[in-house]
DNA sequence: TTCCCTTTTGAATAGGTGTTCAGTTCTTCA
DNA sequence: TGAAGAACTGAACACCTATTCAAAAGGGAA
């Protein structure tokens, strides 16, 4: 054998991974999934068209990837605002107040990765991702019950129904317009609100709870 | 001029019409929007691709229609469940138990008209409709408010969060099976319930609530 | 430098679907 | 019944985009 990868070789292949993974990110968060087409990306990412085929089976590879590495994202976020809550009904409006963060910061992407079109070999991957998130939520969800803060309830549907009603209400075709960033925070406290009535959290609770939530990792400073 | 449409020409021609756009709506019941193609939609209706031409400029004008009707159907069925309350909480629960019904006895269908992708030229199409039917639910969580029985919020967010929580807990890939009657009467139960709360209807005043979902029109008889 | 293997390229291919249109059939009316 | 126009047909066309592949370029070992 007269060819061997070298450790060079090696860091420029992953690199190239990674460009391509960034390119395709990148085009789902300003043009949304459907935007994301091997040549589009593979011009972003300064390779030719072929060459996405040597790093990934077929595109839909690429996309459950992509969806996949978000949601990951996205759930570290969940996770750490809510550990970082004084109780667990705190850890839950934290939780949601993330997700809602997440949302109104990336809509497209959000919406890409969360509704819109993708054929059925992404559609596994993308409902894994879902669930995985859904699941931090029910979690969240049945600490509080636990502690006597809710009122006992179908968690899993709650939980499902929570970030539908999150996601429409944020990037869906029919969310309000954030023209700057003190609407933004009063839709974000509003939805926040909503979701956490829905699971029985009362008002009078709700006024006490220290709710932060983290920010986007990737996140621009202005918006 | 040798010819002029008779009465019975164009009574077939209506007839036509409608079987066209029954035909896609039969295919969007079963595969989803994205079954609504033209020679499918063509041969269901039994005419030739190109007929379909004769009655709609393009796909996207028969798809706009398709969603236009369909949420027309709903908004009647809301509107009458509402309105056949006796009061506005119970017309609210009442609107909504309604959306829920429909969701879940026609979820290819309901998916399709609100999330599944379109292209472009319909999502006007769709957004007006969804309009519509948010429009209708904020009338009536505006009605609850104006009575004193829910706290003052903004109804426009909450209108899009609860359609949005039914969409996604009832006909989302994570919405649970429905096997029997049974189950889907419990879930389209507590989706009500949390959509309720949402809102800040307390559980109280949801337990004396009269809910009587309107059935769809064109829900068949066993499901 | 040379050879051989890997990686990249990008034009060609393939498959799927909306749309058109020349030819055929149907309908009306003199 | 025949002429003229409307409606229908379905194969051909057009467009878009994922995927392939033969040729070219790059890289490692001798």
């Amino acid at each position: 054998m007269v060819y061997r990868r070298t450790q060079q070789v090696m860091k420029r292949l992953a690199a190239r991974r990674r460009a391509i993974l960034t390119a395709a990110r990148d085009i789902a968060s300003s043009g949304g999934m459907a935007a994301v087409q091997i040549a589009p990306v593979a011009l972003r990412a300064d390779v030719a068209a072929g060459t996405v085929y040597r790093y990934f089976p077929s595109k839909a590879d690429l996309v459950s990837e992509l969806i996949a590495e978000v949601a990951r994202d996205e759930l570290t976020a969940i996770q750490g605002a809510a550990d970082a809550a004084p109780g667990p009904s705190s850890a839950l409006a934290a939780a949601i107040a993330t997700v809602a963060m997440h949302m109104v910061s990336h809509r497209k992407l959000a919406w890409g990765i969360l509704a819109e079109p993708v054929d059925v070999d992404v559609a596994a991957t993308r409902l894994a991702s879902r669930r995985d998130i859904a699941g931090e939520i029910e979690g969240r969800i049945k600490a509080a019950i636990s502690a006597g803060h809710l009122p006992q309830q179908d968690t899993s549907l709650a939980a499902t129904a929570l970030l539908g009603a999150l996601h429409e209400a944020l990037v869906g075709p029919l969310a309000p317009d954030f023209d700057d960033q003190a609407t933004l925070c009063d839709v974000v406290k509003a939805a926040t609100l909503l979701a956490l009535r829905a699971v029985g959290v009362t008002d009078a609770r709700a006024r006490g709870l220290v709710v932060q939530a983290a920010l986007p990792a990737r996140m621009p400073a202005g918006e």
